[in-house]
DNA sequence: TGTTTACGCAACCCTCGGGTTGCACGTACC
DNA sequence: GGTACGTGCAACCCGAGGGTTGCGTAAACA
């Protein structure tokens, strides 16, 4: 099976501590602007609006601006996209090894 | 809440793309070491080690030395772990954003 | 014993990306 | 209007790490 093209964005935006910070305090404030967010995390604020970049792309993320400030939110369904792809690979890759198991026992 | 310390490693090992190619050619095999990989996946065997080092410190794959050559199977607990953090955090935030809704909804 | 094969170690290259600073622009508020 | 604040854009720095090549070592097998 092939990897679909979200997982790449999704496993590589969730690789980065930073943005892991970024996505628990977005979640803790319910939505939070680039700018807010700098006080959470201890880096610039540009090097917030990156990350929310990267968040954004991989969907993990939405920002609506309202007047001169752009409030983001965190969009739970890659989250559980991903979380089922790993379920799926944990579990398929389990009852193989099972099987090669009762296979080598000679069953 | 804490990210585990564990999470970061399994992200990060999950981020790569060649990385992830692995796991899925050693849950296709059942197992298989550094040399066989080589077939599957265009790097170096090299390069392929380094991964599995990685693979292996995040505790998703472990290797068995068997004569002359290390066999490598793919662990499935730490992959199941991350599969509930993901879960955790999208329910949790699901939530945030529903009772932020109703508040909003003046109810 | 000689040869083949699988692995381990080390040095090296080079791109990617996380982080910064500096400044320009637009919007809110007085 | 002027001022303050939040964004956006661009250039730059620099370390991490993905990838390579080269070589040495040890096990399997004739």
């Amino acid at each position: 099976m092939r990897t679909p093209r979200s997982a790449d964005d999704v496993f590589a935006a969730l690789a980065d501590p930073t943005r892991r910070e970024l996505l628990t305090a977005i979640g803790a404030r319910g939505s939070a602007t680039a700018t807010a967010l700098a006080s959470d995390v201890p880096v610039t604020r540009q090097a917030i609006v990156k990350h929310l970049g990267v968040l954004d792309e991989a969907g993990l993320v939405s920002g609506q601006r309202h007047g001169r400030e752009v409030r983001y939110a965190v969009r739970t369904q890659r989250l559980t996209e991903a979380a089922r792809w790993l379920e799926a690979r944990a579990a398929e890759w389990d009852a193989r090894l099972e099987r090669i198991k009762r296979l080598a026992e000679g069953g």
